[in-house]
RNA sequence: GCCCGGGUGGCGGAAUGGUAGACGCAGCGGACUUAAAAUCCGUUGCUCGCAAGAGCGUGCGGGUUCGAGUCCCGCCCCGGGCACCA
């Protein structure tokens, strides 16, 4: 056997070994338990995997193939995201199409996957823009339409002119596509959406359940943005305008008539008295019946602050710290609290999608409405302060042009309820607000419906027909799938419409009474495919199903998923409501899909860059100009700054696997990726690391080929229940790693293996080696490193003459007795300070500790000319004696 | 602005309120070698000291405690997310 890592000599032989014995086909037998381990749906891009792909696919790996040697049964597939723009961007740039690039793509990546030596199943992969598969993904579609949760209507959406088609809000980031940074434009068209504001509780209140990390469980409570206050009604009045006398009921939804109302939504009902303006959005359906009472001038200011508005967009609208503009519309909004008459704006800052497009404004106590006021000049109360006494230092603040937004003081100005805390008056006037009738207490929710129509070609096709009349009918189940045709040109129209629209044969369909129909020509964007791959993995060639409920049951929830953070909101959001749909209509027994989320950290590659020179500028950000390896090394050195930035084709620093493993080999890629830091943490890509991950395993080698010709594989039946320090660390060794990597603390399992190993070579030059604990401990050792160093894990159970896989093998056993040192270490502070230690047999009384303490000399020295107060003893660990 | 993370040797990082710096990288010294690489052994927080030892040390300032990297309060800095959401 080989006396050190050697890879090349046989990591190729063993994945040949585990392929022909189809060793990690999924098992579903009876009697164990399961555990489904699972990383996230990755889209193979043509410039395949780097090693920071690997760092997602390495750990879950880890921890799959130690659940099933320890008796589980494991499920941990892998598939492939094929659909969406990404891949039609790519395959249109290359001129081909994307069925057959995805494909070699997903090759590529599966041959990368098998080269580190993941224990996938294969046998259940696919990829999403298979018709086997998108047919499930249409018959979904069906039942969230049958539910009322799929629905088409004319919106303002999101339009990237580049991509051409619309994005969700989640993929505009700062105004701009998320994709390709070209600023999005409005456009109004039908469009197809999920209901999923529906279930917006539910996805906050059950995320109390999940073992996720709290960032990412906060940053999708962030987004579904929970508001609780108080809607309500508002009086216009003004030249023409009676008052309406009878309260209206805000709970109906017939549209309000005669004399004109307007409702506004605020979380700070406590500040009402405070209300000195109201500012309608631009938008706003009233306006236009404002704009038939206006004076002349009135009007014509209002008409083109809106047409303003409408031009800038909404990007341009909300670029940060934008002064505040609006109109007045001459009318008088009532304060409900007051029963006086307030300026009526006009105003882009208020948002038409949120709430009611309306607000009432406080200027006191928000800073934007106090912006606005000082912009316009509206009047500014104080109805809040720390205190009744205190007003004036709320109105310094006014005075330094800043709003008093606590929440915690109590109410000033405010009539009856000057004196009441915040809390306390909102809750009285809710309730206040509520008998009065003009209004309700309400939640609000900043999370808006999934759009889920893309008007481009590489998408699942949404499986619905315009009838004759116009009207929408499902494609039956029978239908489906409604493939997506193969053609030749399948570019973007560009005017809104899919590019599917220009195929006839596609788009002319009979409806269900046999009259020519409309298909639907809209695709469905790339998060619908990955809503539910995790449940079709449980049964994932099911041609008459989208699968057997009795499979998915068995497997799901997923135990653990992992996968990079950047999913936060919209993969993780989108498969949790999935996940609670399909549980109401009973398909599934899960009402979360993801039990246990992790997110690795990132690699990163240390990159160069240069100054720029006198005539180039650099972007917001960006500290130098990014340049090549080649051309940094003809720069002089004060010239060249390297930044550890993350992997990637532009940045032109990555590391393949396929790289890594020619040079240092698949495990010791692996362990590098494992040790280097703790999993969630990023990490910067080194060689010299990448050396020490080699001699670690070079040493576990060296041991080995020593102990081999030693080895008793009988040594069970002949260990007895002795403890020796070499089966102490041994034993010690086997809950060290069994422990962590349940925690997901790779770095500190392989600090562990290290720390054997030297425990080992000190041991054996004091003496002789027991050879049946030896061969405990050789043994144990190569199965507790086979998960993380699978090959040569494999080549050292073959070195010691065993047969087959350690795969197979069970999962060593410690006893927890054995793990327990027999002498420990004293440490003995006087006032807290460490001045000595002593070493005593395990056990050792406190009042024996405490002796022995106090006859050390260094105690002595410490306490001396000092009276012993107090003596501390934590028994096994340290004395501590108080003196002064 | 709001919400999350995170600040520990030259570096990556360990530490259920109980000996801070495990383990590794790099460095230094030594062995082997004609030499180098590889390997092995030793050493390495900082300051003072020949040494024994002493003092100081986990971003900063307070506090709780016999004892704080760890808990509490107030700041600073870095990373990420959200952001005119009323």
């Amino acid at each position: 056997m080989f006396t050190r890592y050697e890879p090349a000599e046989f990591e190729s032989k063993w994945q040949g070994l585990w392929k022909e014995a189809d060793l990690f086909r999924t098992r579903e037998d009876a009697g164990r338990p399961k555990f489904y381990g699972l990383d996230f749906f990755p889209y193979p891009s043509g410039a395949g995997l780097s090693v920071g792909h690997c760092r997602n696919y390495i750990p879950t790996d880890v921890l799959c193939r130690m659940k099933f040697m320890q008796g589980f049964n494991v499920l941990h597939p892998m598939g492939f995201d094929a659909f969406g723009l990404p891949a039609e961007n790519e395959a249109i740039k290359r001129q081909s199409h994307p069925a057959p690039m995805i494909e070699k793509y997903g090759e590529n990546y599966r041959r990368q996957m098998d080269l580190v030596g993941v224990g996938y199943d294969w046998s259940r992969s696919f990829y999403s823009c298979e018709p086997s598969y998108y047919k499930w993904t249409q018959w979904i579609f069906t039942k969230l339409y049958e539910k009322g949760l799929a629905f088409r209507k004319s919106a303002s959406v999101n339009w990237c002119p580049k991509d051409k088609t619309v994005l969700a809000d989640e993929e505009v980031v700062g105004g701009n596509c998320e994709r390709c940074g070209t600023p999005v434009e409005k456009k109004f068209i039908p469009q197809w959406f999920f209901r999923i504001t529906d279930y917006a509780q539910r996805l906050i209140d059950d995320l109390d359940d999940l073992d996720w990390p709290e960032g990412i469980k906060n940053q999708q409570r962030n987004w579904i943005g929970r508001s609780d206050g108080v809607e309500f009604e508002l009086k216009i009045t003004g030249p023409g305008i009676p008052l309406k006398p009878e309260p209206v009921d805000l709970s109906s939804a017939e549209p309000i008539l005669g004399p004109l109302t307007f409702r506004v939504f605020t979380t700070r009902i406590d500040t009402i008295f405070g209300m000195t303006f109201c500012v309608l959005a631009p938008e706003h359906p009233i306006v236009e019946r404002l704009l038939k009472l206006a004076s002349d001038d009135r009007r014509t200011a209002m008409t083109t602050y809106r047409e303003t508005a409408k031009a800038l967009g909404e990007s341009q609208r909300q670029v940060e710290g934008r002064e505040k503009t609006g109109v007045d519309t001459g009318f008088m909004a009532i304060n409900p609290a007051t029963g006086k008459g307030v300026p009526l704006f006009l105003a882009d800052y208020v948002l038409t999608g949120y709430g009611t497009g309306a607000i009432m404004a406080v200027p006191g106590h928000d800073q934007r409405d106090f912006d606005f006021a000082k912009t316009l000049g509206a009047e500014v109360v104080a109805v809040i302060a720390p205190t009744v006494e205190s007003e004036s230092l709320v109105v310094g603040l006014h005075e330094n042009g800043e709003a008093f937004e606590a929440k915690d003081g109590v109410l000033i100005n405010s009539g009856e309820y000057t004196g009441k805390t915040v809390a306390v008056a909102q809750a009285e006037l809710g309730e206040w607000i509520e008998a009065l009738g003009i209004g309700i207490r309400k939640i609000n929710y900043r999370l808006r419906d999934w759009l889920i129509s893309r008007q481009r070609y590489w998408g699942c096709p949404i499986p619905v027909i315009h009838d004759a009349d116009g009207l929408e009918e499902l494609v039956p189940l029978g239908h489906l799938p409604v493939e997506l045709p193969v053609v030749e040109n399948y570019e973007p129209a560009g005017d809104g419409t899919s590019p599917l629209a220009s195929i006839p044969e596609f788009v002319n369909v009979t409806d269900s009474s046999g009259r020519l129909g409309r298909r639907e020509t809209d695709t469905m964007g790339g998060f619908a495919c990955s809503s539910w791959y995790f449940l079709r993995f449980c049964d994932p060639h099911n041609s008459e199903a989208a699968w057997n409920p009795e499979k998915v049951n068995y497997w799901m929830p997923v135990d653990c998923y992992v996968g990079g953070a950047e999913h936060a909101v919209m993969h993780l959001l989108y498969a949790r409501f999935w996940t609670k749909v399909l549980f109401d209509l009973g398909l599934v027994a899960a009402k979360e899909p993801f039990q246990r989320l992790m997110n690795q950290g990132q690699v990163l590659g240390n990159t160069p860059y240069r100054k720029p020179t006198a005539s180039e500028t650099l972007g917001v950000g960006e500290e130098g100009i990014l340049v090549s390896f080649e051309e940094a090394a003809t720069l002089p050195k004060e010239d060249v700054t390297w930044k550890w930035v993350r992997m990637s084709k532009s940045k032109g620093n990555v590391v393949t696997p396929d790289e890594a493993v020619a040079e240092y080999g698949a495990d010791a890629l692996r362990i590098y990726e494992l040790f280097v830091a703790p999993f969630d943490a990023d990490v910067q890509w080194s060689n010299e690391g990448m050396q020490g991950s080699v001699r670690f395993l070079s040493r576990v080698f060296k041991l080995v080929s020593d102990h081999a010709p030693d080895y008793d594989p009988m040594w069970a039946s002949k260990i007895g229940d002795q403890v020796s320090p070499l089966r102490r660390a041994t034993h010690q060794l086997i809950k060290r790693v069994t422990e962590d990597v349940e925690r997901f603390a790779f770095n500190t399992s392989i600090a562990g293996f290290m720390i054997y190993l030297n425990t080992l070579a000190d041991l054996r030059a004091a003496g002789e080696l027991s050879k049946v604990e030896m061969s405990e401990g050789v043994e144990s050792m190569i199965l507790l490193l086979a998960p993380f160093a699978p090959h040569c894990a494999d080549e050292l159970w073959a070195g010691l003459g065993q047969e087959g896989f350690t795969y197979l093998c069970e999962w060593p056993q410690f006893v927890e007795e054995f793990t327990v040192e027999d002498t420990v270490t004293i440490a003995v502070q006087v006032n807290g300070k460490l001045r000595d230690t002593f070493e005593v047999g395990a056990g050792v009384a406190s009042e024996e500790l405490e002796k022995l303490a106090l006859a050390l000399p260094k105690v002595a020295v410490h306490t001396e000319g000092k009276t012993i107060r107090k003596v501390i003893v934590i028994p096994g660990k340290l004395v501590n004696v108080v003196a002064n």
